[in-house]
DNA sequence: TAATAATCTATCAAGTTTGTAGACTAATAA
DNA sequence: TTATTAGTCTACAAACTTGATAGATTATTA
């Protein structure tokens, strides 16, 4: 299950995203329209401003905004920074890597093959998740 | 991630899998071997036995079995039984359904149909994941 | 009927997640 | 230059979850 961080960020990430190259948005405005406790949202956009996904403006008239394109941005990427590890087993995490405490033979582990392909196939699906596509998806559901 | 309770029942019944058909195996000895402390698996057990995967018999010469054949026990049910929910966001799990409290309206939601593409993938490997097929592997591999 | 081994209840320690408080810093505009 | 605005940083605490343990009880079998 994705935590509560993870949501927050992807959804004021799809909020910035609608408001792509109108200039700063500040917290406040994004707390107050997705629900999100103001300074648990603060150190969430300070992460996501670390990694290179937004930019800060300080001072009157400041606030986030996205600093690459939305096309850009993609769920895999979110989901690490927020959460580690996508994968279900220590053993088969790309980024965070860990031996199975429980596993002696990591080679010859028959378990270890079913998350290999379970992790494969959700970081294709979310890699290709972008914050162009979600926001694209949701207007197109919009018109039905 | 998996918790260490579903890593525990999962190594405990590949191993009773391989004793399939070969009388009770008692708690201390599947402890032992797959280095799971005792009392922790003993509520695991009794988990998977009330799920009508295991059976025991108590007394002298006691354990627990495989009730099902090996074919019949995949890993979809394993960790729901254990874990929960599979699917990363509570609005798309197909058995422990609730709705997402920061979304105000789940049709229109682009981020909810990325997971429930995830979600399908994952559930199809999981449910065509058995102890029979992890057996198989494990054998498989150990030949090279 | 003694020994064995599963069953049940209760509890605890540790770690993680979520949320809060307040001081500090940079930028802007008057 | 100064007041105001709004992001930045540090510290902390409540709530929840996970992992693990202890001990009494019950059923079975030799």
């Amino acid at each position: 299950m994705l935590s509560k961080k993870c949501k927050y960020a992807i959804h004021a990430l799809v909020y910035l995203a609608e408001r792509y190259q109108q200039g700063p948005v500040h917290i406040q405005d994004i707390a107050e329209q997705q629900h999100i406790p103001k300074k648990f949202l603060e150190a969430i956009l300070l992460e996501l401003r670390n990694a290179k996904i937004l930019h800060s403006k300080k001072g009157k008239g400041g606030g986030y905004y996205l600093y690459r394109k939305p096309e850009d941005v993609n769920l895999m990427e979110i989901m690490r920074l927020m959460d580690g590890a996508i994968a279900m087993l220590p053993c088969v995490s790309l980024n965070y890597y860990e031996p199975c405490e429980e596993c002696r033979d990591e080679k010859n582990c028959g378990i270890r093959d079913v998350f290999i392909g379970v992790r494969d196939d959700t970081l294709k699906i979310l890699s290709e998740s972008t914050l162009a596509q979600i926001l694209e998806r949701q207007k197109g559901e919009r018109r039905v």
